[in-house]
DNA sequence: CACCATGTTCCTTG
DNA sequence: CCAAGGAACATGGT
């Protein structure tokens, strides 16, 4: 579910909906995705805590609140491979993994990821290693060429260090490579300056037109119908699906390619799948 | 049973 | 010390 966008996407739809709430009871469920906090620091620091923002770094999610004691509190959240964030009524049953749920003095808050590879914790060392945002000033093209020119790795592989640029993930590499019609197995030191200038575009447009979808993978809660106090985020229910629609290559091995018709090819970079069009991108 | 999965962090190897 | 690659984490879908 998340990449870059879908978390903008969250965060925007998150934040006005816990602004101002407060934290009645904080239940850990599973405390690995608190690493390294403790379940007794999170509950300490969170009772009788009041939401004041919520800012996106990369594919992180930065919650601010007021203390009980007056003190500014700092979480951050990470969806991994399959979290999810949503509000709900204190009624609604909880989803099956349900990691943290937070009672809030009206309904409560849950962070549910199936993989438990998420976070949901205070400890912000993570942020440290990031670069810069792709949609911010800046990443420059300079930037990328700079970064890209230091390394004999593929250009795909490269695009997934979040220390280069911060939120391009496995979907949005493919993607803008395919709009860039740049080979992904090329080697990151031979990347002409003409090819950065269009891979610094393509990464800029990517992003910016699936946040503008609204929703690309699949973040609603479908099935589980109204009435059932889940928060409900994406596209509604009979809306076009933007992830169909949107993705050029990613996931579409065999089918022909949007531009020329070749079919998408499927291959394996350190251990994770990229698509690409034979053709455009040779 | 096999293989695949949007991410990050460790660990090993060179 | 660095770069690069692979495994681990944990669960579910096909």
């Amino acid at each position: 579910m998340p990449e870059l966008p879908e978390v903008e996407i969250l965060a925007r739809h998150l934040a006005p909906l816990i602004a101002g709430r407060t934290i009645r009871g904080v239940a850990v469920r599973r405390a690995r995705v608190l690493r390294p906090t403790t379940p007794a620091e999170l509950e300490r620091a969170l009772t009788g805590a009041r939401f004041e923002s919520l800012e996106r770094r990369a594919k992180f999610l930065l919650f601010r609140l007021r203390g009980r004691n007056g003190r500014e509190v700092s979480l951050l959240g990470h969806l991994g491979m399959t979290g999810r964030m949503f509000l709900q009524r204190a009624a609604a049953p909880l989803p099956k993994h349900a990691a943290v749920v937070l009672q809030l003095d009206r309904g409560r808050f849950v962070f549910e990821d199936t993989r438990y590879f998420g976070r949901f914790t205070l400890d912000w060392r993570a942020l440290k290693q990031l670069g810069p945002e792709p949609l911010e000033e800046e990443f420059t093209a300079a930037h990328l060429e700079r970064e890209l020119r230091r390394s004999k790795q593929s250009v795909k592989v490269r695009l997934l260090d979040q220390s280069l640029v911060a939120g391009v993930g496995n979907i949005y590499a493919s993607e803008a490579l395919w709009r860039a019609r740049i080979a992904p197995a090329l080697s990151a030191r031979r990347v002409t300056t003409a090819q950065v200038q269009r891979l610094w575009r393509a990464i800029r447009a990517v992003l910016r037109e699936a946040i503008r979808g609204g929703s690309t993978l699949p973040l609603n809660f479908g099935g589980s119908g109204a009435g059932d106090g889940l928060f409900y985020f994406g596209r509604a229910e009979g809306a076009p699906d933007f992830y169909a629609e949107r993705l050029r290559v990613y996931d579409r091995a065999g089918k022909p390619c949007a531009r020329c018709r070749a079919s998408i090819r499927r291959l394996v970079q350190t251990g994770r799948s990229t698509f690409f069009c034979p053709r455009c991108q040779a």
